[in-house]
DNA sequence: GATGAATGAGGGTTCATTCAT
DNA sequence: TATGAATGAACCCTCATTCAT
């Protein structure tokens, strides 16, 4: 809904129309991202929408105007993170390369889009407030893990007819392929400053152990 | 209310000796139990110490008889339940049997005394709350997971030895072994509403994949 | 409800400019003037911060925007109160008059200025409170206690040389000056029920003491 | 009332007879003296009866087996303190000596008795929370101050009728001979840190304001 | 009498939310 | 639309008092 108003000249200081919606969604965002500070910095409960907005350079008031309180703010932020890779998984699954060849694409897009980025922050932050809000959780498994857990059955079902794999294992429990992901996850939130774990090198020791190791 | 018991007169009108110790203990335990409980459910932040009293029968200043604040009453609670089982672990590994089976036995420890426990509800605070309480991580660093670690590596490198393994992969990354506990642990606590995860199974499947199917 | 006055084309619709200051300012001083009742009847620790937004007609949280806490508040309020008197002070005794007559104006100004107002409330608190706040102890050593001294000893020494006064007893110990001030301030609180003290009388007494009694 | 059962041989461990109560007017004493450490320390509102059972050797219950309450406590300890001194002064005064001489006499009971000992905090603490406590305020009124001003007047009537004394200023205002006193005590509680205050020197200056310098 | 564990009312402080400007 | 001062409910913790032993 772009400002209709077409000639307005007689309010000067105000920038161009539209400018305003754009400020607006700037806004916006900087309120998500200031959250998302502070949700992974302190969890829900403790952090503070003061702190979210001086952060973000908004008022506390400003947070009201573009969320109805602290958990939709909170549930939009989890919420409009990770649905976006999904997409990427199943794109990736309709690609025709080998199996381990998809599933090494797979773990790249984790490294760099999950591990890399606040995401991963994202993912922390579903596994530690879940449980207390069941719509983040009941979302996140119909629009996230049943998406990835259907798209990556297809995907070893797929390479057992190819004869890349033995076995049906994978097909009955999709979730072991992703497993080392969370390990990968905790364990950086919690003990990387005793013991750091490289993560790629995690995930394609993984992989040896599903496919055998490339010879 | 004269204690009526006719026969007992060497005993003093108050119970046995050490009964005074034996209330404290348990009022303790009473508390921690209650904490467990308001902990798992609400998160660190938000569980009210009012409610563990209440839950415990006790009135809310009796906590701080056992405990010195909230934070202490939860790290308290947090570092005495899981080292017992490491001890376990550690014993585990020094039977003389295949690798598969003291793995299984590991495994259904693990199934019948944590996933079937409270004890999962500590891991799930510890993964949860442990970003914001570097002591909590770093105790179990320190007790729980590099002692698992160490143990779990041992394993592996003797069922090398023994041609019951062939690739030092679990030897390098001995997280592999235990990732699907995690999976399983967040999964529960999250998704089981929705799909239900048959623990058991998965353990297994996973073994096979690491160990080869038993023939 | 668009601001009525037709002329005033200038002011935009808010209130004069600064008057959110103002306001705050007005607040600041109505809890700082609460502050001061409560804690005169009822000490420090027994003051209740509750009864003092009620007393300053404003919310209990509205304090804590003022003062970072109890404390804060307690030694703002005894802070602000004496220090400008010791100008006055200081001034008088600038002033080329007999000795014996500056020496009566700083009584009136004492019973004028501190024992008819609140300010006496405020020495009572710091008699009673001091010793418990060695930072409130420490500002009025340096910023009263010193300066009137140092004032007074000027003042007496002077009074030798011009022959007004003989012996130099009160520059040795200029509190001696003093002393009833505190005898009027601490039987008003704690006797005035039994047996009214004339300050007034007592301090011109205790002068025609010091200086003789005018003929 | 002293303990009457004369002859109960067979309660072996307990000591003689009478001795039950010796301890018990013991721990009294011992709980009033760790009463005036503590409440001199932190004032009345502040100080904690767990402190002061502490600092006495017994428990917190037992307080309770002497006093009331905490205000109970507290009261006691305030009316033991002070009144013997009265009859020392009331003594003081009817000894045929020069007037001088007596008040120096008093001057020095007043430095040893009171300066020199807890009782200058007793009267600290009558300073800091007597208009909290009424019925302590009107006890010293009619125990303590008001015939230690009946006292001192009379002395100094006999002053004048001997001629040591010119003007009835003293006799008016019997509260200048001991104002210093006031001054004394308070600077030692505030300000003893940064400058002392001979107390002993100060009084002699001022008994030679009041009685002329000693030739 | 003596103990000290247990109680629970009370109060300082925080912070999500509102609303006048 | 944006602000941030103001609100007041909520919660941790303390401590005077009680009472079973």
């Amino acid at each position: 809904m772009p400002n209709p108003q077409g000639n307005q000249p007689l309010i000067p200081p105000r920038p161009r129309p539209g400018a305003r919606a754009a400020k607006a969604a700037a806004r916006r965002d900087a309120i998500l991202t200031a959250a998302l500070d502070e949700f992974s910095a302190k969890g829900f409960a403790s952090a503070r929408l003061d702190d979210v907005a001086q952060r973000a350079g908004v008022a506390k008031g400003t947070i009201y105007l573009h969320f109805r309180d602290k958990e939709a703010l909170f549930q939009e932020l989890i919420r409009s993170t990770l649905v976006p890779l999904v997409g990427r998984l199943e794109t990736i699954g309709e690609i025709d390369l080998p199996t381990r060849t998809l599933v090494e694409r797979i773990v790249d897009v984790f490294v760099d889009e999950v591990f890399g980025t606040r995401r991963k922050d994202v993912i922390r932050l579903i596994i530690a407030e879940g449980p207390r809000f069941p719509q983040i959780a009941e979302f996140h498994y119909r629009e996230v893990v049943s998406r990835a857990i259907t798209a990556l059955r297809g995907l070893m079902r797929r390479a057992i007819e190819r004869g890349e794999l033995s076995g049906d294992i994978l097909v009955r429990f999709p979730q072991l392929v992703v497993a080392p992901v969370l390990v990968a996850i905790i364990w950086s939130g919690l003990f990387d400053r005793f013991e750091s774990l490289d993560v790629r090198s995690l995930m394609r020791a993984h992989l040896d152990l599903l496919f055998g190791e490339p010879s």
